[in-house]
DNA sequence: CACCTGACATAAT
DNA sequence: AATTATGCCAGGT
């Protein structure tokens, strides 16, 4: 029974889950590249689409890391079980971290032109 | 290393 | 309908 459910995506949305559903497994994107690969030279509208994130597993924002390798926010938080949720996932996946808690920089995804 | 500015879309007023 | 406020940033000073 849907309670809280998601509203109609909108086109950016939509194009922002399109994109990340180009990352392959063991790697990761950063909202920078992922907003310069839409077109879009601000990353934080791509962190607004991944807050609301309708889809959970269809669309793995949790394969969205900061600009400076860093883990960003998972679930509107930027702090708390849900990051160390998405790091969970992502280690799952084979993506290295290094010691600081930062994703290698090797398993980066670049974007096809 | 800390701070401020910039760019963009959505939600709320 | 228009404006204000905010948000899983980035980058530069």
């Amino acid at each position: 029974m849907p309670t809280a459910n998601h509203r109609p995506p909108t086109a950016f949305e939509t194009r922002v889950y399109e994109a990340l559903c180009r990352v392959p497994v063991g790697k990761v994107t950063t909202y920078g590249r992922l907003g310069r690969h839409l077109g879009c030279g601000s990353a934080q509208a791509i962190g607004q689409a991944l807050r609301r994130n309708p889809f959970a597993p269809e669309v793995p924002c949790h394969r969205v890391v900061r600009g400076d390798r860093g883990i960003g926010g998972f679930a509107g938080q930027t702090d708390g079980g849900e990051i160390e949720r998405k790091i969970r996932m992502l280690r799952a996946e084979g993506v290295a971290f290094e010691a600081d808690g930062r994703v290698a920089a090797g398993c980066l995804h670049d974007f096809p032109g």
